[in-house]
DNA sequence: TATACTTAGTGTAATTTAGACACTATGCAA
DNA sequence: TTGCATAGTGTCTAAATTACACTAAGTATA
């Protein structure tokens, strides 16, 4: 007969929004192509046309911490989790979220659209594909834009999206943190196009084929392309193992 | 006769702390030895020997910016002004200031001790001759602490301290920012230094001379140190105007 | 006053890395 | 079968990095 066990019921405490204090994320993807960020659209009202384009971002709950409030909002986005995410930095200019647009739309999702919000911006990377866009709570439609083709956003999140692609060039300077944005194989050639991408510039192929390589963090697959109109190329997948030896040894510069 | 101006008088509102929002300031200095962090000391009652050490920090008013905030903490700490402030990051763990010995502080200081308080971490490089310590509303005492020798601080703040350092390494890598810790005249013997307490490690002296120098960055004084015992030292000083031009050009690699 | 001590200041050789550059191979499409 | 697109490969040059040892010029001290 199995044991009954009693538990002292726990006084559930409703987490609480925190009205001064948010979190963004800037979701980085990479359709072989071009680097792109989730970007939600909201209208003013329900119907409306005039539409907002912003990050995804939420005030946090005062039980979490920042890094749990920004995984919450990638979840509730995407439906992912155990992501690749990196804190961006605090904004908290008092005027961020002053503007008319902005306090419209505000005034319609928060309870005090007036308060001071400093908010903390984080970036992710994430293969898109795995991505199963289900807009939150705080969004109405969420889709992927080119990096390229963003001239504004609402409030600061201009500001804080140039500021998260600095980290991420940044970063891949001394971490090769790529292989997030692509599938499990990929070529060779895609990963040198995601590096253009993200670097926005042009790198010698041979340079980076040998640079790459002489990491050792690539094992080929016995596996090539199919269907397209150009010789296939051989798969590679990251090698986890020796990428953790090569961090231990003291990597630190893969620059182009 | 002089026109006179009426101007009408603004409702002057008192600026409000906002409870849920910190900064903090992890501000390096150099004696020519150790890399030192400025650190406040607190009793939890006024007589107390059970004191707290910490880093610098207070709650932001609603009408100030993360940067001007900072600021204004260095500034009541230290007398200085215009300073180099570069943000940390937020740091923002629901129980970073919950343990008891936090609580007691806070306890004596702040309107909300118990009330969940997200902070916004910046580091400062200052010359410590140019500081004139005034402990602020804030703090108690204020005084310079090798970083080697602080093994713990209240709430976060060793962390916090961690990560400050962190960034700074990374920052001289990229640029050659340590003469904001150094007085006006000094020796590339003391620069040498400064490289390798703040980098942690030995650097041959000849490869940082020829490194430093070839930037071209240091103007020769016609002056040497006098009253040391062993061959006196030539002066330089940091040349703005170059290294200006020297931005410019694209300079990102200063590593050892 | 000679000797010891301390830091300043200097050059070179070997190795490694970065950067520029052009052709053949292989599949599909027209 | 021709054209098109991308895969895949090697070499040379210039620049940067690293390792390394002695003399110079002051003060301190025996």
């Amino acid at each position: 007969m199995p044991e009954k066990i009693t538990r002292t019921p726990k006084t559930k405490i409703k987490p609480q929004l925190n009205p001064n204090i948010s979190a963004d994320c800037v979701i980085f993807g990479f359709d072989f192509d071009q680097l792109k960020v989730l970007i939600i659209r909201r209208g003013v009202d329900a119907n409306s046309k005039n539409t907002r384009m912003a990050l995804p971002g939420d005030l946090i709950y005062d039980t979490e911490n920042l890094d749990e409030a920004a995984a919450r909002i990638l979840n509730e986005l995407t439906g992912l989790d155990g992501i690749f995410l990196e804190q961006v930095g605090a904004f908290g200019d008092p005027n961020r979220i002053k503007t008319k647009g902005d306090q419209d739309w505000l005034k319609s999702i928060r309870a005090k659209p007036e308060a001071r919000v400093v908010t903390v911006a984080y970036y992710s990377l994430v293969k898109m594909t795995d991505c199963v866009l289900a807009p939150a709570s705080f969004a109405m439609s969420a889709e992927w834009v080119a990096v390229h083709d963003i001239k504004e956003l609402a409030f600061d999140h201009f500001d804080i999206l140039q500021a998260a692609l600095k980290k991420l060039k940044e970063k891949l300077d001394t971490q090769p943190i790529g292989f997030n944005l692509l599938p499990e194989k990929f070529t060779i050639g895609q990963l040198h196009k995601l590096y253009e991408a993200i670097l926005d510039k042009k790198i010698d192929k041979r340079n980076f084929r040998r640079k790459i390589i002489k990491l050792n963090i690539l094992t080929n697959l016995n596996e090539k392309q199919t269907g397209v109109a150009h010789k296939p190329s051989r798969f590679v997948k990251f090698n986890e193992k020796n990428y953790r030896k090569l961090c231990e040894q003291g990597f630190n510069n893969f620059s182009f």
